[in-house]
DNA sequence: ATGGTGGAGGGTCCA
């Protein structure tokens, strides 16, 4: 079983790419983000065209998030359960969750967090929070494998920036931000292409759409799957699809591919 | 001049 993440930055402005890429890669799943649009304006009927059904938690303007799927999605949860009523942000659309083929799989889209410091950046920190408590006392405790891809918006070490210097200070590479981000994974939690390419330096899965960055492959690595051990127990390989970043009219993100050895 | 680009929406906000 294949399951890529995507962050398409709006799906309305990416739909062919979006299209040809499950034409081509035909994950199993495909989780989105930044879809950018309402429930009722997702593009249900191009995405069924080319074999798959979506299951959306979408949002005017920002945000947004999907799960794509070439087989039945049970059990849809939309919004990261547990927010905070006094958070005024808590209504943004960045976690979905539902069963494939037994798998529970979640689409994530964490709060970027600039400027540092400022609000979005605590509203990051506590977004981050909230998604380890919903990890360890409802997804972690089930038996079933549980992969969680998205778009973390953390580089979680030095080796996955291009120029960790400058980086020092954005909320992408912040030591407040990588140790929320381990705290994800000392709950047991395994990031599956770090845990198959442990010493790769310089692989990226974003690149900003100014300065030439993707040419000079000035990237970051931002979007990754966290495995349960059920998961981790069946993690085939995880890889980085580099093909949609060079594309006509690409989104700055490109996709992760993760294969479970699930029946 | 200090986001140089891109998306949404029709102001700026967001990344």
């Amino acid at each position: 079983m294949r399951i890529a993440t995507f962050n398409v930055n709006s799906i309305k402005a990416r739909l062919a790419r979006v299209t040809e890429w499950l034409e081509e890669a035909k994950p199993d799943v495909a989780l989105l983000q930044e879809l950018k649009c309402e429930d009722a304006n997702f593009p249900h009927l191009e995405i069924e065209s080319v074999g798959y059904k979506a299951e959306v938690h979408g949002q005017k303007s920002y945000n947004g998030i999907a799960i794509l799927s070439r087989h039945a999605i049970e059990d849809v949860v939309r919004g990261l359960p547990g927010s905070d009523e006094m958070d005024a942000d808590a209504d943004q659309a960045r976690y979905i969750e539902a069963t494939v083929k037994g798998v529970r799989v979640a689409s994530i889209y964490l709060p970027n967090g600039n400027p540092v410091p400022g609000p979005k950046f605590d509203f990051k920190l506590r977004w981050m929070d909230r998604l380890r408590a919903h990890i360890a006392e409802t997804l972690l405790p089930g038996e079933q494998p549980v992969a969680l891809g998205g778009d973390y918006n953390v580089c979680p070490t030095d080796s996955d920036v291009y120029d960790p210097k400058g980086f020092a200070d954005d909320a992408l590479c912040r030591p407040e931000s990588r140790a929320k981000f381990r705290t994800l994974l000392n709950l047991g939690l395994t990031e599956a292409w770090r845990a198959l390419h442990p010493n790769a330096e310089g692989k990226y899965s974003y690149w900003d759409y100014g300065g030439g960055a993707w040419q000079k492959d000035n990237g970051l690595r931002i979007d990754h799957f966290l495995l349960s051990p059920q998961a981790a127990d069946r993690l085939v390989s995880c890889e980085i699809d580099r093909g949609p970043r060079g594309k006509e009219k690409p989104s700055d993100h490109t996709p992760v591919v993760v294969e479970l050895n699930v029946d």
